[in-house]
Parts: structure tokens; sequence; C-alpha cells
DNA sequence: CCTACCGATCGGTAGG
DNA sequence: CCTACCGATCGGTAGG
């Protein structure tokens, strides 16, 4: 009775263990994803759902993963084909703000979690969050240069500045909305966008 | 032998486990420091521990006042006495940022790793949090407010909305000394505040 | 402040 | 994928 499960059906258990581990991960830390707990969520034993990742460490770098496939799909993917340089950046700060607002994590941001959670410790973990935080800062500047080049940011604009003030606008965003769930902050990051990328107010909300 | 210590004696205990603890905190979190682990590295056993607080939750909430305690007396009471209003704000922010620069704290800022850790909870510790945060940014908002009847920011400048960017600066300013260690960042920081609160190139390093 | 202990849960393994 | 189990650690209590 079930045993042997397909090589497809295992994929999707793993895929749903790890779906899940995103969700719990966003709420309670991704140390707080304890295999017991997630097994118990998912409906299978503890052994069961280790076997599908050997160690936690491999499990949370599994949700890592998930993470980073989600927030391509929301923010990249999102602009891709709308261009490059100030049309891009305003593209990709708009879906980054919107993927913060509708809140399609319940705890918010994984990566600004998980960074904080991770960011005194050492080991893959840690290496797998700051790489990908690395990697997407570096796609922004490179737009940002784009930009500049084009002339369409200031010829003094200091790439490296500029992206660290982004961040900073998506740090506060992500920090208001699960601190104190505020609704406006959304319309104030968009703001504050709007200054830094050189347009007037912005028209819709 | 060695029993009965004097209410002087407890509470300097009390105090080393405290200090202890919001040590432990800012590296592992706040849900990190474990009664056994913070009586094993204070030196005394797990009862003797909780018999200063009864709880965890306790313990945690007197390791969120010294917290506290501790950025109260390195932020704004280091700049009492120099003024108000934008006098006030750029000695704040200084002083912000090198708090975080001199890393007082090994694990960066406290309130942004707890906060990021408890946001997506409930109770008093997630409440204590969100509390203090709150009243440092009303103390900024007032100044702000201050700033802008003396006329030394421009008179539609949105309080609200500064203090929401200035708090976005010093969250990237502890998100990128923490995951990159990167030692040009507190001059990003001081850039950015700077274009803020209207002053030129910062002269000081 | 201590020793001694509680039930629950942790990550992980053996063996199927 | 399962049951059954391991040692370690968790928060907390009893009693002194």
């Amino acid at each position: 009775m079930s045993p042997r499960r397909s090589a497809a059906d295992a994929l999707g258990t793993r895929q749903r263990i790890v779906a899940r581990g995103l969700w719990l991960a966003s709420e309670e830390g991704l140390e707080g994803v304890t295999i017991g707990r997630l097994a118990g969520e998912v409906g299978i034993s503890k052994a069961g759902l280790l076997g599908h990742f050997g160690t936690k460490q491999a499990l949370q770098l599994a949700v890592v993963d998930a993470a980073a496939e989600l927030f391509a799909r929301e923010v990249p993917g999102r602009v891709r084909g709308v261009g490059s340089g100030l049309r891009w950046l305003r593209a990709a700060c708009e879906a980054w703000v919107s993927y913060l607002e509708r809140g399609v994590l319940p705890g918010g941001c994984f990566f600004t979690a998980a960074a904080a959670e991770f960011d005194g410790r050492e080991g893959p973990v840690r290496d797998a969050l700051a790489g990908l935080d690395s990697l997407w800062q570096r796609d922004v500047r490179t737009q940002v240069r784009r930009a500049v080049r084009a002339g369409e940011l200031s010829a003094d604009t200091d790439p490296d500045q500029l992206v660290y003030e982004l961040v900073g606008i998506m740090l506060a965003l992500n920090h208001f909305l699960q601190l104190r769930r505020d609704p406006e902050v959304p319309a104030r990051a968009r703001r504050a966008v709007a200054r830094l990328l050189g347009e007037a107010e912005p028209g819709g909300q």
C-alpha cells in the first residue's frame, strides 16, 4: 500500500515541502523551520522529509533557492522587455514595492529576515544569502550605469550610492509593513524612489 | 559557603546576565538566547538564572530594555545640548551612523535584528520592540517639524517621509555592514543623510 | 543561588 | 516513504 512513489511523486513532495518551508521561514525565520514541525504540516514523517534533503542545512539551502526563484519571478521577471536604463529601474522598483505591498509571503521579504538572522553566523546558508543579495544589486547597478551613459540620470551619479539608497527604501518598506502594518508606507516608498529616479509624484497608486 | 548573596550582589548578577544576553542576542537573535546557554556563559545554573526573571519571556523583555538603554546612551544621549531642529537632526544621524560603524554590539543593531525576528509573532516582546521603534521615530519627527518651522528645512517637507528615508538609510547601513563588512558603507550613509538634510559633502570622515 | 528532575522537542540514524 | 529509536537540549519546576 502506497510504497515506492514514482520519481515525479517524489519531486512533487519535495516541492510541497520547500514551498511550505519558505512560507514558514518568512514568518518564523529560517531556523524556526524545524524538521518535525515542517513534516507535520506537510503530513509526512520526519525521516521521510529528511530523506529528501539529508540534513537541515540542505533543507535551508533549498528554501533559500526557492526564495530566489520567487523573487526572480516577481521582480526582475516582471520587467523583462520594458527596456533598459532608467525605464528598467523605474519598472523594477515599482515591481519591488508591489511585491512587498502585496504580501506575497506572509512574513514579508524572506531575504531581509534571513539576512538579519544569518549575518552573524558562518557557513553555506549565510554565503548563499549574501551571494544572492550581491547578485541582485549588481543587476541594479548595471542598469544605473546604463541610465547614466544614456544621459537619463545625472552624469555625476554614483551607482553604488544610488543602489545603497534604493535598498534602504525597500528595507524600510519591509520594516514598517511588518512592524506597523501601516498602509501608507508603500506610498512613501514610491515617493522616495521617484525622488531618486528623477520622476514627479507618481501618478498611479 | 557562599549562600544568601546580598541584594546588591543579586542586582550585579542580574546585570551581568542581561548584558551578556544582549551581546548574544545581537549575534544569534533573541530566541537564540537560551536559558541553559546563557547560564553556562555567565557561570551559574539554569535555575539560578531563571530565578532572576521567572520566564524566558521576562528575560527577553529585560534584554530589550537593556538594548533601549544602550541606544539611548549612544545616540540621543550624545546629542543632548547640541540644540534642536536641523542641528539636532544632523548630530543625531551622525551619532546613529557612528554607533553602527563602531560595532558597539557584535551583531549590529539589536533592534533591526529583533524586529525582523519578532515582527511575525504576537505578544509583549513584539509590542515592546514596536513601541520603542515608534518612540524613537517620534523624537526624530518632532525635530524635523521644528526644523521646518525654523525654516531650516524646506516648508513642503513631509516629516513622515523624511523619517522614513532616514530609517531606510540606517537599515541599509546595518544590512551592508553585517552582510558584507564593506568599510565604505558608512560613508554612503553619511552622504545619503547629507543629501536629505541639505548639507554639502560631509567634511570629516 | 544549588541539585535533581520533568515532558517536549530538537536534528539525525537504523533498518526496512 | 515508514516505525522506532538515539543523545542533546529546550523551558520550566520542586525543594532546599
